[in-house]
RNA sequence: GGGUGAUUAGCUCAGUUGGCUAGAGCACCUCGUUUACACCGAGGGGGUCGGGGGUUCGAAUCCCUCAUCACCCACCA
C-alpha cells in the first residue's frame, strides 16, 4: 500500500480507532500501582454534545496517557459521564417548556424516567464523539455517576457520616432559588454587581422619647424584622440598647439589641434584623434568642405572616409597595443609589433568596482541616502551583455543605422520618420505597435528592472496583478546568482522604477555558460556542488537538484559534510527506526493521537532534508542558529533518537513518498526532499485526557529537550563502545548484557538499559560475544580489563591532569578573575571541568580495 | 471589600531558579515552473518586553508604585 498524496483524515480516523479499540491497547496490564498510570476523566456532562473545551480535555490527557504507555506504564484512562442533576434537570425543563410543560406536571419517578431516557440518548452521541477526538480510554471501565458502583459508594459514606455525626438536619437558611425551586450550595450562587438603592426608615421608639433611623437595600424584609441592632460601643445608640420600637406598617414591638457584628461607619450604624431572609441577621438573630418570622414563601411571594395588603405579591413588587407606603406615612427619611453585590441563582439568573429549610448539612471541618493539611505538606503537586493555595483559602473559609436538592434527577438521600412525629429519621438503602415499616412504626423518604458533587466526589476511587484500586488508587494525574477547582477537586481530596485515608492523586493539571475567538467567554445564551466536530472534520482530529494545545500553558485562558489548527493540518501533512519520501527509499521493507549505521556527518547531526528532541519531548511531558514539548516536536521535525536532513540526503539518501528517524519521529508524535501516527505505521508494516500504540518511546541513538559538529558548521556556511542568495536547490540527477558571491566560500561549500578537489570557472556579464569536474555541481554567481549582499555584510560587520565593544566593556568590569558566575565569565571571554575572529574574517571577505567583483 | 493573573512583533501567544544579539505561528515583503510536501522551499522587514522608580556587574524575569484588562472569592445592612 503507498501513501496518498495529501493526508485526508477523515479516510483513516474511524478505522484506526476501530484497530485501536479491537485490540487490548486501551486496557492495561495488570501490575504494581508504581508501574501503572491513571487518569480518570472528569465525567463531562450527559445533557448535551461536546464543546471545544472538551476537545482540549482530551487533548491534554489523552497526550499524556499515551506518552506514559509508550514509557511502558500500564496506563488506564478512566472514561466517565455525569448526570450532572439540577443542570441536566434544568436542561431538561426547556424541552418541555418547548412543548409547553413543566416540570410540576409529573410526577418524581415520572420525570426521573423521562429524563433518564433524554440523557440516554445524549450518552451516545457524546461517547462517540470521544472516541472520534481520539482519546485512548478503556470503555470497558467506562461509569456514569449513577451508576449502582456510584451509588452503593454514596451511600456507604452518607452512613458512615450519619453515624460519626458529621451530617446532621437542620433548619437554616440556604440559598433558595424561588423559580427553580430548589436550594443550593454556597458555591453554586453567583455574585453579580447591581446598582440597587439604599432606603433610610425611621422606626419610632415606643416610649415616645424618639427614632432610631435604619439603612437597607432591602425594605420588604422588614415585614420580618424582629430587631433592630447597633453596635455595643456606638455612643450614638448607647441609651436606646434594651429599649423597643415599634415596626412601621406591620406594627410589631421589636428591641433594639447590641451586637459586634454591626459596622458603625456603615448606613446610619443601626441595622434592621430579619433572621428569616438574611445570613447575617440569622446568626445575629440566634445569638440573641431573637423570633424568626419568615415572610416570603417557597414561591417568592409575601406570605401570611406579613399584613394583608402585601401577601402574595412578589417580592419586588412588595419592595415598592412598602416604599409607598413608608413615604405616605412619613417613615422614610432618604433614598440613595447603591452598588451592591447580589446572589444569584446561576443558571436562571433569579435573585436567590435566603430561605428557612430543613435540610441536611455536612460539616466540613474535620474533612477540609485534613485536607488543607495534606495540602499545606505539598503531598499533591499542582500545575500551575498557584492553585494549591487558591483551594487552601477556599478551605480555610468554608461553610457547611447544604446536601439537599429539592428536585427529581438524582441520586435519592437513604433517609426515611417517622411518620407520627417527624422527627426521628433512620438511614436505609431501599430508596426505590416511597415508605418503609421498621419496629412497627411506618418511616416516609426523603423526597429530596443529593447534590450531585456528593457523589461525584468519590470519582477517583468509586469508579474503580477493589482490585483495581490495588493497582490505580490514588490516580496519577486529575486533570481538570478552572471552574471545578472549588466545587470538586476540593471535594475529591476530602473525600478521599476520609473514605480512603489517602489522597485521591499525585498530580493536579488545570487548564484554562478556551475562550470564543474575541477573548469572550462561550454561553450558549450568547451563541458563541464552538463545536469541535467540524473542525475534526474539516481538520482532522490530530490537528484539532494540536492546535488546542500549541501555545496554551496551563491555568491561562485563551481563545480558540484556527490559525493554530491550520498550522497544526500543515505540520500533520509535512509528517505525511516526510513518510511518503522514507517509503520510497524503504525498498519495501517494514520501517521498524532497519538499525541506523550513521555514515555522513549530517547522519550524525540528525541522530544527535533526534535524540535531543525525545530527551526534551519527554521531560517537557513528565512535567506537563505540553505546548514546549508540541514546540520542539514541530521544529525538529520540520527544521531540522525536513529542511536539513532530508534535503541533504537527497544526493545520496541512507535508507536505515531514515528509517529509523521516521520510526521515531513516529513514537514521539504520536501522544500529539495518534491517528496520523499509527495510520503511518500501519501502512509501513503491512503484513505486521503491530500497533504504534504499543511501542516503546525511541531509545538514544548512538553517533559522534563531534561528526554531528561538523555538519553545523556545513550549515553555517550554507546559510551564510543563502542569506546572500536564495538558492540552495538540487536538480534532477541530484545536482547542486547555488547562487553566491564569493568565490572563496563557494568552493569550500561545494568541496564540503560534494567533497570535489577542484572546481572551474565560468564568468559572463551577470556573474560566475562555478562547476565541479565532474559537472555534477555547480555554484552561479549573481553579481546583482552580490551587491545588495555586500550592504547587508557592512551591516552585519556593524553588529558585531557593537557586540565586541558590550563584552569588552564587561570584561572590563571587575566587579562583573569578580561576581558573575566563572563559566559565564569565560564563557563571555570565549565569545568574544570568536567575535574578534568573525569580525576579521568578514572583513577579509568583503575585501574579497570588491575583488571578485 | 479581599485575592489571583495578565500587559512582550500587526494578530494570538511562548519565554521554569536574573545571564547567548528577546522567540514561535499566522499576517506582510522579495525570490523560486525543484517527483516528499504550494497544507511547499529560501530569504527579509517589524518589538525602548504597559508607564515610572529601585535592587544588581547584569532585569521581560526580583522589589515598590501607577495605569489598563481579566478572572475568582465574599454573610457589610
Amino acid at each position: 500500500m503507498k501513501l496518498a498524496k495529501n493526508y485526508e483524515p477523515n479516510q483513516y480516523e474511524a478505522d484506526i480507532y476501530d484497530l485501536w479499540e479491537g485490540s487490548e491497547a486501551f486496557t492495561p496490564k495488570k501490575g504494581s500501582h508504581k508501574d501503572s498510570f491513571t487518569i480518570v476523566m472528569p465525567p463531562p456532562n450527559a445533557n448535551a454534545n461536546l464543546h471545544i473545551g472538551m476537545g482540549l480535555t482530551v487533548a491534554i490527557q489523552d497526550a499524556v496517557i499515551r506518552h506514559r504507555r509508550l514509557k511502558g506504564k500500564h496506563a488506564l484512562y478512566l472514561p466517565g459521564a455525569d448526570h450532572a442533576g439540577f443542570e441536566t434537570q434544568s436542561v431538561y425543563e426547556k424541552h418541555l417548556a418547548k412543548d409547553g410543560k413543566s416540570r410540576f406536571d409529573f410526577s418524581r419517578d415520572e420525570l426521573y424516567a423521562q429524563i433518564w431516557d433524554f440523557v440516554d440518548e445524549n450518552r451516545g452521541i457524546f461517547e462517540k464523539q470521544v472516541r472520534q477526538m481520539g482519546a485512548s480510554c478503556d470503555w470497558s471501565r467506562y461509569t456514569f455517576t449513577l451508576d449502582q458502583k456510584i451509588i452503593d459508594q454514596a451511600y456507604k459514606t452518607f452512613k458512615k457520616m450519619w453515624d460519626e455525626g458529621l451530617i446532621y438536619r437542620s433548619e437554616r437558611l440556604v440559598n433558595y432559588c424561588t423559580l427553580h425551586g430548589t436550594g443550593f450550595a454556597d458555591i453554586e450562587v453567583e455574585h453579580k454587581e447591581v446598582n440597587g438603592k439604599i432606603w433610610s426608615i425611621r422606626y419610632p421608639l415606643t416610649d415616645g422619647s424618639g427614632e432610631i433611623i435604619v439603612a437597607t437595600t432591602r425594605p420588604e424584609t422588614m415585614l420580618g424584622d424582629t430587631a433592630v441592632a447597633v453596635h455595643p460601643k456606638d455612643p450614638r445608640y448607647k441609651d436606646m440598647v434594651g429599649k423597643t420600637v415599634r415596626l412601621p406598617l406591620t406594627h410589631r414591638e421589636i428591641p433594639i439589641i447590641a451586637d459586634e457584628y454591626v459596622d458603625k461607619g456603615f448606613g446610619t450604624g443601626a441595622v434592621k434584623i430579619t433572621p428569616a431572609h438574611d445570613f447575617n441577621d440569622s446568626e445575629v438573630g440566634k445569638r440573641h434568642d431573637l423570633p424568626v418570622v419568615q415572610v416570603i414563601s417557597h414561591g417568592g411571594l409575601i406570605n401570611h405572616n406579613a399584613p394583608e395588603e402585601y401577601q402574595n405579591m412578589d417580592v419586588s413588587a412588595a419592595r415598592i409597595r412598602v416604599v409607598e407606603n413608608l413615604q405616605k406615612q412619613d417613615f422614610l427619611v432618604e433614598t440613595k443609589d447603591h452598588l451592591h453585590s447580589v446572589g444569584h441563582c446561576y443558571k436562571c439568573g433569579t435573585v436567590i433568596e435566603p430561605m428557612l429549610k430543613q435540610q441536611w448539612f455536612l460539616d466540613m471541618k474535620p474533612l477540609a482541616t485534613e485536607a488543607i493539611k495534606v495540602l499545606k505538606a505539598k503531598k499533591i503537586t499542582f500545575y500551575p502551583d498557584s492553585k494549591r493555595q487558591q483551594l487552601i483559602t477556599y478551605l480555610e473559609n468554608l461553610w457547611d455543605w447544604n446536601l439537599s436538592r429539592q428536585i427529581a434527577w438524582g441520586v435519592p438521600i437513604p433517609a426515611f422520618v417517622n411518620i407520627d412525629d417527624n422527627e426521628d429519621w433512620i438511614f436505609c438503602d431501599e430508596v426505590t420505597k416511597e415508605e418503609i415499616e421498621k419496629n412497627g412504626k411506618t418511616y416516609r423518604r426523603d423526597p429530596d435528592v443529593l447534590d450531585t458533587w456528593f457523589t461525584s466526589s468519590s470519582w477517583p476511587y468509586a469508579t474503580l472496583s477493589e482490585s483495581d484500586q490495588q493497582q490505580f488508587y490514588p490516580n496519577s494525574l486529575m486533570e481538570t478546568g478552572g471552574e471545578i477547582l472549588q466545587p470538586w477537586v476540593s471535594r475529591m481530596i476530602m473525600l478521599g482522604l476520609y473514605e480512603k485515608g489517602k489522597i485521591p492523586f499525585e498530580e493536579v493539571y488545570i487548564h484554562g477555558y478556551v475562550m470564543a475567538e474575541d477573548g469572550a467567554k462561550m454561553s450558549k445564551s450568547v451563541g458563541n460556542v464552538i463545536d469541535p466536530m467540524p473542525v475534526v472534520e474539516k481538520y482532522g482530529s490530530d490537528a484539532m488537538r494540536m492546535g488546542l494545545i500549541s501555545g496554551r500553558s496551563a491555568g491561562v485562558n485563551r481563545g480558540y484559534d484556527n490559525r493554530r489548527v491550520e498550522e497544526a493540518r500543515n505540520f500533520c501533512n509535512k509528517i505525511w510527506n516526510i513518510a511518503r519520501f522514507v517509503e520510497d527509499k524503504l525498498d519495501q521493507k517494514p520501517l521498524k526493521s532497519f538499525s541506523p549505521k550513521p555514515k555522513t556527518e549530517s547522519d550524525h547531526w540528525i541522530l544527535h537532534k533526534l535524540t535531543e528532541a525525545s530527551d526534551q519531548i519527554n521531560k517537557n511531558l513528565e512535567n506537563y508542558k505540553l505546548s514546549e514539548a508540541y514546540d520542539v516536536l514541530y521544529h525538529f521535525v520540520w527544521d531540522d529533518f525536513a529542511d536539513w536532513y532530508i534535503e541533504s540526503a537527497k544526493t545520496a539518501p541512507n535508507a536505515p537513518i531514515l528509517a529509523h528517524s521516521l520510526c521515531s519521529i513516529l513514537k514521539i508524535a504520536h501522544p500529539f498526532a495518534p491517528f496520523l501516527t499509527e495510520t503511518i505505521w500501519q501502512t509501513l508494516h503491512p503484513d505486521d499485526k503491530s500497533l504504534l500504540i504499543n511501542q516503546t518511546w525511541p531509545k538514544i541513538g548512538t553517533y559522534s557529537k563531534s561528526k554531528s559538529d561538523d555538519f553545523e558548521k556545513v550549515q553555517k556556511v550554507i546559510s551564510e550563502i543563502r542569506h546572500i542568495k536564495t538558492t540552495l536547490q538540487i536538480k534532477k540527477g541530484g545536482l547542486y545548484y547555488i547562487h553566491a558571491p564569493f568565490i572563496n566560500l563557494q568552493s569550500n561549500l561545494i568541496k564540503s557538499l560534494a567533497r570535489l578537489e577542484s572546481v572551474e570557472q565560468v564568468r559572463d556579464g551577470r556573474g560566475l559560475t562555478l562547476i565541479s569536474v565532474d559537472e555534477k555541481c555547480w555554484l552561479d554567481i549573481d553579481f546583482e544580489s552580490a551587491e545588495r549582499f555586500s550592504k547587508q555584510l557592512a551591516g552585519q560587520l556593524g553588529d558585531i563591532e557593537k557586540q565586541i565593544e558590550i563584552l569588552q566593556s564587561r570584561l572590563k568590569n571587575s566587579t562583573y569578573v569578580d561576581k558573575a558566575p566563572k563559566d559565564l565569565v569565560r564563557e563571555s571571554k570565549d565569545k568574544l575571541e570568536n567575535l574578534k575572529k568573525e569580525h576579521d574574517l568578514l572583513s577579509t571577505q568583503i575585501a574579497q568580495y570588491k575583488g571578485d567583483l
